[in-house]
DNA sequence: CGGCTTTGACCGGCGC
DNA sequence: GCGCCGGTCAAAGCCG
């Protein structure tokens, strides 16, 4: 792994020390040690007690580190085996198909759940209806948008009431209504960048975390994303449903999957969590990854205390 | 003044 | 047929 090594080449504070130690021969560790102490006026058996001491601490503090770095190689290790993971349940979710919309209990959500999961045996035996080709044909368009259905979780903060999920697109509110498997109210949408955009969304909070909105995209845009084309005309943005240049990228696809995306976290990071697949690798991600890691490191009371012993060790080694 | 939000009313599908 | 429920409409109000 690739940040391993840039973690490993920072977090190896001792290394000097350590080659010291073992590289050195005993002569040259002796004679610096005791020229060291020339300066300080102390008896000889003091300087040797100290010197020991610092041997043995500087050995103590050399075990810490290498304990450390087996503990972030098999923490990388983890790492690397959680994402495969990660990759290959998205591609499998991706192959499978379906909604997995756990809000929708009610019967004729069910219905039309069933119906995105057989639209091919829908359009393929379209033809044996009995109504006029206009009929038979409206009714193919108003599949076909059904089953441009996508579902995406939406990590808010807490605080934030609103039903607002930004994606760069322009959505002008219709309805709202409280349902009864839900107790918080479920917002209509339509697109209003295009009169004749026929896609819709609906925007409702998680029954189990309240800070999730859950909004379900139905249809497909006929038409370019606003933000960007604002982005490169440089309009001003009247409506707050976007975020400038760098939108959460929840276009509604034709693979139905769930993404969810955290709004309390950079948008670089929402980004990557919303792209998913194949760019978990990328220059950036595995910057964010190293952030990341070292900021849960820092956080963590052990670390911390391993690290100002492995420091304290190298401040005594160059005050020597 | 135009566009958006709010909210009560209405419609249609479905189960009993 | 009735009631429930989700989805939509449209009038009123709000706001820049």
């Amino acid at each position: 792994m690739e940040f391993t090594s840039l973690l490993n080449s920072s977090l190896d504070l001792n290394s000097k020390p350590l080659r010291f130690i073992d590289e050195s021969p005993p002569q040259v560790k002796q004679q610096v040690l005791e020229s060291s102490f020339i300066g300080l006026g102390r008896n000889g058996v003091n300087v040797k007690e100290e010197k020991g001491a610092l041997i043995e601490e500087l050995n103590r503090v050399s075990a810490e580190n290498k304990k450390l770095t087996e503990l972030l190689t098999v923490m990388c290790e983890n790492y690397t085996e959680l994402r495969n993971q990660l990759v290959e349940q998205t591609s499998k979710n991706m192959m499978n198909g379906g909604v997995e919309n756990s809000n929708a209990a009610s019967r004729k959500r069910k219905a039309e759940s069933s119906n995105n999961n057989n639209i091919d045996v829908l359009n393929v035996g379209a033809s044996e209806s009995s109504s006029s080709d206009e009929e038979s044909s409206k009714k193919l368009r108003e599949e076909h948008i059904k089953a441009k259905i996508s579902s995406v979780c939406v990590r808010t903060e807490a605080s934030d009431t609103s039903l607002i999920v930004k994606d760069g697109y322009q959505w002008r509110k219709y309805g709202q209504k409280v349902t009864r498997d839900n107790p918080c109210p479920r917002a209509y949408f339509k697109c209003s960048f295009a009169p004749t955009c026929p896609v819709k969304k609906k925007v409702q909070r998680s029954v189990e975390d309240q800070s999730i909105l859950v909004a379900t995209y139905e249809g497909e845009h006929n038409h370019p994303q606003p933000s960007k084309v604002e982005s490169n005309t440089s309009a001003s943005n009247k409506n707050s449903n976007n975020l400038g240049t760098v939108p959460c990228s929840t276009s509604v696809s034709s693979t139905p999957a769930t993404v969810t995306l955290d709004l309390t976290k950079p948008k670089a990071v929402q980004q990557e969590s919303t792209n998913g697949r194949g760019t978990l690798g990328s220059p950036e991600m595995q910057q964010f990854l190293v952030e990341q890691m070292a900021s849960t490191l820092t956080k963590d009371p052990n670390f911390k205390a391993a690290l100002a012993a492995a420091i304290s060790g190298k401040f005594l080694q160059s005050n020597n």
